[in-house]
DNA sequence: CGGTACATTGACGGGTCTCAACTCGAGTGG
DNA sequence: CCACTCGAGTTGAGACCCGTCAATGTACCG
């Protein structure tokens, strides 16, 4: 038995390590990230990681499984402002307000690890490093958010469901699987509220983009065929076919 | 004279000081961070701040004038990501990728105080509130972005118009001037390229407000009339009449 | 006063939403 | 083993909003 007990492994030994908070943190911080970092018992397919109103303590990170961040619009329906896979940070949107903007529910079986943000902050204070990649962590939100926003903006539906397949291939990808074959993990309403489309519209788009051999669909299997052509879409070139 | 050089004081005298990152700092913290500011000299109309693909060393606080931020799309056209008032920082979206993903310019003749980034992180490690508060202004930010992508999402032409023009007012507030009548910095065509809009399609929509006594607007002059209507429009409840 | 860029207005076409019916698959119980 | 139920997903028809194109009007600046 090493010296560090099992508590200080957890963040270490984890697989998304390069992808979440330690990144880059020497092994003696990261075993200080762990000790305050709390694991919990896997959450079932549709339990709520946070909610919105509620007050902001913790910030969270996906270790398994995938979550969907929605907001309830005063009008009554929801809009979902993303999905998270595996090493993804939750809850940074509240830091400023000290309440949750947003809810957070799993999508399927997940585990997530809760980090208190108050001790989090504390840590960062002794460990630059460790202050250095929640700065970068929040700026790529910042840069992803920005992308999103441009997709929303002026697109048409066929570019959109290009452009968030792509995204998921990559992130996939990022995470050791194939960028070709993956399983999405939300519904199709969800995809289409996502991307600010009827779910008629997603069905039929998928169809469209099946017919054109770029990518083939069952259920929530992808398999992309052609990612060349889908990346030329997103990119708004008119590639005639 | 005072013992305090007049740089130092050039944040503690700043009337956006309780806006921008010296907000909630001691005094004696204030001083620390003006020093590390650079003032210029102030910019004409379409200067640029920063530029997509510059390298990043610095953030930036507008002090007069304003901003605009945009991304120039692999199309070839632009998409404007977001306008930025006195107070407001840019170039947080840099820090992940050491390189600026967005372009911003000025719109109007204004002042911009420079920021080397290097400097405020080493500041802030020997400063806590000062990290406390990058955290929360980034934090803002991220939820400022989803409100945007919401609004982008699904939502009309009247819709994005009320709420953009409401945002503005809410700013304009913030900073101390009148929330019903106030200037739009930023051309029709900007405006409406941020909201995702043809032109043509904005200025009809204003026609429309005007038309129902919402509002009035001489070219980039702007009267809210009725806020109630207005936000009620952006909620989604159709209000009759 | 002339030029240029910006803003408005109108007519038209197309993409997407809405409403509705239908299909399909999973889970359940007979 | 099969019928039933329920919800998600799909498909079709029609309407509407908004983008495009083109012309006209207007403000700004030399």
């Amino acid at each position: 038995m090493p010296a560090t007990s099992p508590a200080r492994e957890k963040c270490r030994t984890c697989r998304l390590h390069s992808l979440c908070l330690p990144r880059e943190l020497p092994q003696g911080d990261t075993s200080e990230l762990a000790r305050i970092v709390q694991t919990r018992r896997p959450m079932k397919r549709g339990t709520y990681v946070l909610q919105a109103g509620g007050h902001f303590q913790s910030i969270f990170a996906v270790r398994t499984g995938s979550v969907k961040t929605s907001t309830l619009l005063p009008s009554g329906d929801e809009h979902i402002s993303g999905f998270h896979l595996p090493g993804e940070i939750l809850g940074l949107d509240a830091i400023a307000s000290r309440s949750h903007p947003s809810t957070s529910v799993t999508l399927e079986t997940s585990h997530v690890c809760e980090i208190p943000f108050t001790e989090l902050e504390h840590l960062s204070e002794r460990i630059p490093a460790l202050q250095r990649q929640l700065l970068r962590i929040m700026s790529r939100e910042l840069s992803t958010e920005q992308s999103t926003t441009h997709l929303l903006a002026r697109r048409s539906a066929e570019q959109r469901l290009a452009m968030v397949l792509l995204d998921f291939s990559q992130r996939f990808a990022n995470r050791g699987l194939s960028a070709r074959h993956f399983r999405l993990p939300m519904s199709r309403s969800d995809l289409a509220n996502y991307l600010g489309l009827a779910p008629e519209t997603m069905s039929r788009t998928f169809r469209r983009l099946e017919a054109r051999g770029l990518l083939s669909i069952a259920g929530k299997a992808v398999v992309i065929l052609d990612p060349i052509a889908l990346a030329e879409l997103v990119d708004g070139a008119s590639g005639g076919s």
